[in-house]
DNA sequence: GTAATTTGACCTGG
DNA sequence: CCAGGTCAAATTAC
């Protein structure tokens, strides 16, 4: 029950990953442990740390990927198959999003390519729906949907999912791996994980789904 | 000319 | 069957 991602990867690169993941959940515990406690101290280095980690590792993975898609060749439309085309009609599933709700539809450093609009039941407003614009050029699986709440004053709902492995950071302050910190500004407000509006619940909830992730990922095996 | 957007058709999960 | 997500041809922008 290997994801693709893992298939593609060279046993080198796994390696690597596995260091890197290893790293990451072992940060991760620590950040966790010192935000239980009143005093933050070090806490932003860690994160720090760890955001380095999961970017490594990303990269890593991303880098395996590219090299196996250009040697199958299958990439060409026209020959998909009926079971190909219908799984690129697969859902997101409930993987990581990141809700906005912003007055403004500002630069958020990415160059998105909108892709589709739909009108929503029951909402007043159609749902936009974007994709990186280097999703085939470098296979990068950002994606985000926005939809406009209210007219006056304007409010609108973005939520991003998937990340972003594409190589353009027009923006140094946001390139740390589409971190949900990235996307906070003066005018709005984000959720994580569909949990509360409560930042001290969302920190541990936030903790507590890094690691669980990690540790879906069977570490002890392979070595 | 190319790249991005629009928009109706198509596909899937519930 | 239907609502929502995606595709892709036609259209528009640069």
């Amino acid at each position: 029950m290997k994801s693709p991602l893992l298939e593609n990867t060279s046993s080198c690169n796994l390696e690597k990953v596995i260091v890197e993941l290893n790293r990451g959940r072992e940060l991760t515990n620590r950040l966790r442990e010192m935000i239980k406690k009143p005093v933050d101290v070090g806490a932003e280095d860690l994160v720090g740390k760890i955001m380095g980690s999961f970017c490594a590792t990303l990269s890593i993975l991303n880098s395996g990927e590219s090299t196996e898609e250009d040697s199958s060749g299958s990439s060409c439309k026209s020959t998909l198959s009926l079971k190909d085309r219908r799984e690129r009609y697969k859902r997101r599933r409930t993987l990581e999003t990141n809700i906005k709700v912003t007055s403004t539809l500002e630069d958020d450093g990415h160059a998105w390519r909108k892709y589709g609009q739909k009108q929503i039941l029951n909402a007043k407003y159609p749902r936009n729906y974007f994709r990186c614009t280097h999703k085939f050029e470098q296979g990068c699986q950002a994606n985000k949907l926005v939809q406009r709440i209210q007219e006056n004053p304007p409010l609108f709902r973005i939520t991003y999912y998937g990340h972003h492995t594409c190589k353009s950071f027009p923006k140094v302050s946001q390139m740390i791996c589409d971190s949900p910190n990235d996307y906070e500004d003066s005018n709005s407000v984000l959720l994580n994980f569909n949990s509360t509006n409560n930042n001290y619940n969302n920190h541990h909830h936030f903790l507590d789904m890094m690691v669980e992730t990690i540790d879906f990922v069977d570490l002890s095996s392979e070595f």
